[in-house]
RNA sequence: GCCUUUGUAGCUCAGGGGUAGAGCACUUCCUUGGUAAGGAAGAGGUCCCGGGUUCAAUUCCCGGCAAAGGCUCCA
């Protein structure tokens, strides 16, 4: 008897029955075979020494597809727990997943605790076992047995885990002396993984239920090299470096007080200019796309907000009503500026000629986020949005959809986001009590989204639950310089706040209409923007963007009006450049303006103060020269215009 | 919101039941120095806030607030 077994590649390679994946890998390849980790078979993950179940499509999993990883990390974390099951006896087991950098394990340590100090000795087990290449086993399991098992070794917590599982489909994994309720798969044996670190440890609460027992949550990763562990180690000193949070008080951006109130951030000088440059950025950018400005107050009527439906949503988790003085009279901060542009709309009728309606407005928001949720500008309770909303008849929808994604694109660009993918989110498959609206509308909308990312050629993925509570999103995730992935801009069709707040327009039959909104915030909010710009360039910005442009720096005071005079001149040539007029050697100065990553540094002494010219040094570049200050300015705005110049789209 | 940890000068941090410490930053003076830290002197603190224990609390205990990490949540 043969089998069938086609690869990606396309071929279709003929086996023995009972041939495993393994098996076709060393067919192929010796060095194969060694890296193998696992095995897609029609579609499903399975263990790369389990027999093809007779012919089949087979994707072998290495290191490099994410699943590969995914099975390795989940095999290292029953490693773990058999370090720790040797080191700690009578440690009870909660669920031991692989996450996107690395694994965890839940467990009860009973009595004893772990801390920091204890890592180097469950890192050394771990590898001491995996030196001896302990094969992962499986076991097809009755529940009785399983459940036999698990109460002989008093493990409350895999016999609740068993509870919700059905006799017959039970499976036990052993490797060593350890064996584990797992579905799998895992990889062949322990020898793949070379390096082994524990990275943390905390509480996690036994299946995310706050009520119930807190358990020690215990993170680590592997590799199969200890060259990937440390290059790993050096991504997140990296990441560490870059965290907004210190750069933003390093480069005087923006600061918190305790006493203005947790979550809301105070912008300083340097931080409110490069904010506004982004503002205007935007601003110009959705003039040209034919979007008008609106402004609206930070604070609406409660009823307003019972129309919009978030009252009834979110109402009990918002900063409450404000009252007046007047009996009855309550205010809500806005948490969203749809309601007000829903209103602006109403506010006079409309003919299909008038649209679509784009109205913009950097509109400030205020949400009761929870306070654990609070860090730093990436998650604020007050912050501001590059909103707009665009009513559209419907079928402008996927027009201008199309051209939302592209104005979300120029904005990437002009960051240096070289990496993204768009995220389609939708209802939650099974509870749709969390959303309003009729399926009619949710229909209509989730189809124009998925219309509208076709036709503009945007790869997609899509996920269930991560809509709004009116109408489906397209989110845009970038990938920052490290490769952490972050959420920024995004995209909404709504049929329902038409409805909810009884929007017209006259069409062309002179019947009434309703129209379609769109919400877009290409940046989704500065604060969170501004974070990830913060990470993504470690604070050396964009030079369009950068507070300031070049320092200015004499030689000595005698040429400290020199340099003043100069700065009236680059201002006036549209450079932000300010003078460092402190009584400091001239290496003092340069050094200062490195570590405050500005951009250029201009030398000034006798000779630059007596012939007009400037000695130009580049953060991080050094010396580049002397040159006339008109020369500079050039320079200055070529390079700006090299980063702003819109670059053809072209997808991941 | 929950769990753990932390909170000392503008910043980074040491200390410790009995009058508060360093480096950097800041002020003044000296120095006028050409591409990553010139020198000296000085000023600067409600030791997060409130309560308790104690002859005595910044230190120990309790409660709050804030921050970090994690859990749950996110219009």
């Amino acid at each position: 008897m043969k089998i069938d077994v086609s690869l990606p590649d396309g071929s279709v390679r003929s086996y023995d029955k009972g041939a495993t994946a393994m098996d076709v890998a060393k067919s192929i390849s010796e060095g194969l075979a060694r890296n193998v980790l696992s095995a897609k078979v029609n579609g499903e993950l399975r263990d790369a020494n389990r027999p093809l179940p007779g012919n089949c499509t087979l994707a072998l999993l290495t290191w490099n597809d994410p699943e590969g990883k995914a099975t390795m990390w989940h095999s290292s974390a029953h490693l773990m727990a058999e370090a720790i099951e040797a080191l700690y006896p009578g440690t009870k087991f909660g669920i031991g997943p692989p996450i996107e950098n690395g694994f965890y394990y839940d467990i009860d340590l009973g009595e004893r605790t772990i801390g920091e100090g204890d890592f180097a000795a469950i890192e050394a087990k771990m590898k001491e076992l995996a030196s001896k290449k302990l094969t992962f086993d499986r076991k097809e399991i009755s529940k009785a047995d399983a459940i036999k098992y698990f109460t002989e070794k008093g493990d409350e917590y895999k016999l609740e885990l068993l509870d919700g599982l059905n006799d017959g489909e039970i499976t036990f994994y052993s490797q060593g002396n350890f064996t584990d309720l797992c579905r799998g798969p895992h990889i062949p044996d322990t020898g793949s993984i070379k390096a082994a670190k524990v990275m943390s440890v905390a509480g996690a609460y036994w299946r995310g239920d706050e009520k119930r027992k807190q358990l020690t949550r215990l993170y680590g990763i592997t590799f199969p090299k200890q060259k990937e562990l440390e290059e790993y180690l050096v991504l997140l000193e990296e990441a560490k470096k870059r965290d907004h949070r210190k750069l933003g008080k390093e480069l005087d951006l923006f600061t918190f007080s305790e006493r203005v109130g947790a979550g809301l951030p105070l912008w300083l000088p340097k931080g409110a200019s490069l904010r506004e440059r982004l503002i205007n950025f935007m601003k110009n950018a959705q003039e040209e796309a034919g979007y008008v400005q609106v402004a609206t107050p930070h604070i609406g009527s409660k009823a307003l907000y019972e129309t919009s439906g978030h009252w009834e949503k979110y109402g009990k988790d918002s900063f409450q009503p404000i009252s007046t003085p007047q009996e009855g009279e309550l205010f809500m901060l806005k948490p969203m500026n749809c309601p007000h542009h829903c209103e602006i709309f109403a506010s006079r009728p409309r003919s299909y000629k008038d649209l679509p309606l784009r109205l913009a407005e950097f509109g400030t928001v205020y949400r009761y986020e929870q306070s654990g949720e609070l860090h730093g500008l990436a998650r604020v309770r007050g912050f501001t949005q590059d909103d707009a909303h665009l009513f559209c008849r419907p079928d402008q929808v996927k027009e201008e959809f199309m051209k939302v994604i592209d104005l979300v694109l120029l904005v990437l660009r002009a960051l240096n986001f070289e990496s993204f993918e768009a995220q389609v989110s939708l209802r939650d498959e099974e509870d749709r009590s969390k959303y309003i609206g009729s399926d009619e509308n949710w229909e209509k909308a989730e189809q124009a989204i998925i219309d509208a990312a076709a036709a503009s050629g945007l790869k997609t993925v899509v996920e269930y639950g991560e809509a709004a509570f009116y109408g489906p999103k397209l989110d845009f995730m970038v990938k920052d310089a490290l490769g952490r992935k972050w959420q920024l801009g995004t995209i909404q069709v709504d049929y329902n706040l038409p409805e909810r707040f009884e929007l017209e327009y006259v069409g062309s039959d002179n019947a009434k209409h309703r129209p379609v909104m769109i919400h877009r915030a290409p940046f989704g909010s500065l604060e969170r923007f501004i974070a990830v710009i913060i990470e993504h360039t470690a604070g050396r910005f964009p030079l369009w963007l950068t507070p300031e442009q070049a320092a200015i720096l004499p030689v000595s005071d005698k040429y400290v009006d020199a340099c003043l005079r100069l700065a009236e001149k680059l201002k006036a040539l549209g450079v932000r450049a300010t003078v460092d007029e402190r009584n400091e050697k001239v290496g003092r100065k340069i050094r200062d303006a490195e570590l405050a990553k500005t951009p250029f540094m201009l030398v000034i002494g006798e000779k630059e103060a007596a012939d007009g010219t400037v000695a130009v040094r580049e953060h991080g570049q050094g010396d580049l020269g002397t040159m006339t200050t008109d020369a500079f300015a050039a320079m200055l705005e070529e390079r700006i215009a090299v980063q702003l110049r819109p670059v053809p789209i072209g997808m991941e």
